[in-house]
DNA sequence: ACTCTGAATGAATGGGTATTCATTCATTCG
DNA sequence: CGAATGAATGAATACCCATTCATTCAGAGT
């Protein structure tokens, strides 16, 4: 019935469920950020991870879920990355949200790839309540911590502000930030960004960011 | 060699290509925000206009000229909204800056169909050249206005910060706002946005925003 | 060495999708 | 009014995509 005469001799090996998962989440990534979420299919992932296009659904159930767990891969990620740096920072209030901020200008976490994902996931956002979900919950936890160390810093340094509004505007500018290194990544590097950002707390907290 | 003995006898009308344009642009504008960009197809932006599959091939030739008008269409109207709030506002530069800035948070500019399609455009534009050039374009003459603005304004108060930070700042502050008003609009008011936005302007402009 | 297990493959399938184009029809113009 | 024009249709086409599954194969156990 099938004729297998042709066949390239691929080398084959078997990994665990946790090492090929990661593989294709790492490849899914990689196909986002290089065809864009509309063009990114099984057969990209596949190729990109080097491997059959099979293996995504016995893996992964479906095209659907391998792209949630996409999505979850790269928000848990930057969930431990921000919680770690608050908790090992230094003890004050303005240090720790310095610390949380920078996080989200360093390296692994601020890398184009990953950037293109965020946006990718946003973008379609409106219409996958899926999607929305997973952004959300870590989303409102990541705000009420900048909630709680903006407060900090307004009573001790009695500043009329309400720090609700403070910690929004800070995700806010992170966000947009974000967008520039995204389609500008000459014009806005991860330095200056973080300059920019730094800029919005001495602005609002200049006795505690000075300079 | 077909047979229209079924046909429902739909009425049907002429238009001039400008009306047609107009209404397959909003009509796709609709299916970015309901179905996201991966799932619009000629077949729901038809059927969201309210007419056949056929139509949009002989007005835009091919699916991807009719998304990249459609954002064309978009980036313009913003274009215009801010640059018309800059000649019509009064004749300070802070005056002015907060004009230009309220603009963000107009009804028909932050409607969330339009903030979907924003988003849906930023998130293919790592892989889309065409796309990131018509947003750079825009996006650029927009930064230059918001710094020469604030570089007015940072002589007039003897501010010690940088324009082009400021201005990347806002414009950063705002795209975030962007983000919350799509996501959660319950919690994101175009009102509180605004609100979240001037803040940032009073914390670096204290004495030409006060209160 | 031999069997067993389950990881991995990739051809086959069924359902879409963009695009084309012969045809229909509303409107304009002589 | 009758012919000409071009807007609009939607069936047909050729291609693409997610999913399935019979089959192959690598590694573990005996």
């Amino acid at each position: 019935m099938n004729q297998h005469l042709t066949k390239p001799r691929t080398k084959r090996r078997t990994a665990s469920k946790q090492v090929r998962q990661d593989q294709l989440i790492k490849a899914t990534i990689r196909s986002i950020a290089k065809h864009g979420l509309s063009i990114t299919t099984i057969a990209t992932v596949a190729k990109e991870a080097g491997l059959s296009q099979g293996i995504i659904n016995l893996h992964f159930q479906s095209k659907e879920r391998l792209l949630e767990e996409t999505l979850s891969h790269i928000v848990d990620e930057y969930r431990q990355a921000w919680f770690k740096a608050y908790r090992m920072s230094g003890d004050t209030a303005a240090e720790k949200l310095a610390a949380v901020v920078a996080v989200d200008f360093e390296k692994s976490i601020c890398q184009r790839n990953k950037l293109a994902v965020w946006f990718a996931f946003w973008g379609e956002s409106r219409s996958r309540l899926t999607y929305r979900k997973i952004y959300e919950e870590s989303s409102r936890e990541y705000k009420q911590l900048l909630t709680l160390l903006c407060e900090d810093i307004i009573k001790q340094g009695k500043y009329k502000v309400q720090a609700a509004q403070i910690a929004a505007g800070l995700v806010a500018v992170n966000v947009g930030l974000w967008l520039d290194m995204l389609i500008s990544p000459a014009e806005m590097t991860a330095e200056r960004a973080r300059e920019t950002s730094l800029a919005y707390l001495r602005g609002v907290f200049p006795v505690h960011f000075p300079e």
